[in-house]
DNA sequence: AGATACATGTAACATGTTACATGATTTA
DNA sequence: TAAATCATGTAACATGTTACATGTATCT
């Protein structure tokens, strides 16, 4: 149930359109909470239905712009701050590792140093990111930036790991 | 569609029924591609049908030991060497990072706190299961070992952010 | 006038979780 | 003989992806 409180937690830093938020999840959360269209509309409805937004103005092409209500807001508090979030496992990239020995050990060592080169870009990639961004609005950058630094640390740490794997694996 | 990749790879390895399988899910492949009892054995029926495995012995109370067809070890090779891993985004805890601007920085504080925590006795975890288990069994082995230690650099790196968050969201 | 961007929605399908249902064999 | 373990399966529901469908407003 987390993308109702994605779409919350957006909310509670200013009204938006479903188009808005289809933006801002292309954005902002691409990397944290991925989110199709379809979905983002469909949930909307039921935030909706629930109580938890309401349409706060309607606009021009049929655009209907939420808001949190009192009941949204105490929502995400409750979701921050009582429950527990439940750690997503489940790496495609681990359970080939696990399965490496299926093929040769030169195929098993490229494929690690392959995955290398991909952390390597992905670093650069998020250090780009970091350049683009302007820092300098409140909470959304403080707590934007942590997780951002989260992303930089998990790519050089991966990037360390496929290195070293490559190695164990030996080129021959 | 990696179930049945996860399904193909540890039948590599040997036979089996699909109550050996969710044994295995449940240890060796819990912290990378959980699964549950109701998915293993609809999917052993759909691979059945595809002709990547095939009921090699029926035992007592109706076990049916599945194993890979030729087809079967192709398909893992393929999979293996040809496709692209779709890495998985979507934490749940970097989405509640993303809002904890909602909450007061005390509280955001302890959340980050409290995470440090968790990542310090995950990694507490994964040292002991290191030392549970026999590191002496050929390629099983060698990658395991590969993926365990991904999991042990992962834990630490997170900690060490989760600490390093804290302390720049402050005590007070 | 035509292209692009804005804006929302539904349908079909794949994947994943929880709970229910049933029965055989082994062990204490 | 009662409990635990072995063994497989189905049903209901939640979540997520891709594709289809429709129409309006703006910009060049």
């Amino acid at each position: 149930m987390s993308l109702r409180h994605a779409l919350l937690g957006l909310l509670a830093d200013r009204p938006a359109s479903g188009y808005d938020l289809l933006k801002l999840f292309d954005t902002s959360l691409a990397n944290v909470w991925p989110a199709t269209q379809s979905q983002i509309y469909s949930e909307l409805n039921k935030l909706a239905a629930a109580g938890l937004i309401a349409v706060a103005a309607e606009g021009a092409r049929g655009r209907k712009q939420y808001a949190l209500t009192d009941a949204g807001r105490d929502e995400l508090s409750r979701w921050l701050t009582e429950t527990d979030p439940a750690r997503n496992h489940r790496s495609e990239v681990l359970l080939r590792v696990f399965f490496l020995g299926e093929i040769s050990r030169a195929q098993a060592h490229d494929y690690l140093a392959g995955l290398a080169a991909d952390f390597a870009k992905e670093d650069q990639a998020l250090r780009d990111l970091e350049r683009s961004v302007d820092w300098d609005d409140g909470n959304l950058s403080v707590y934007g930036r942590i997780a951002l630094e989260y992303g930089l640390r998990f790519s050089v740490m991966r990037r360390e790991w496929a290195e070293w794997a490559a190695e164990q694996v030996g080129e021959q």
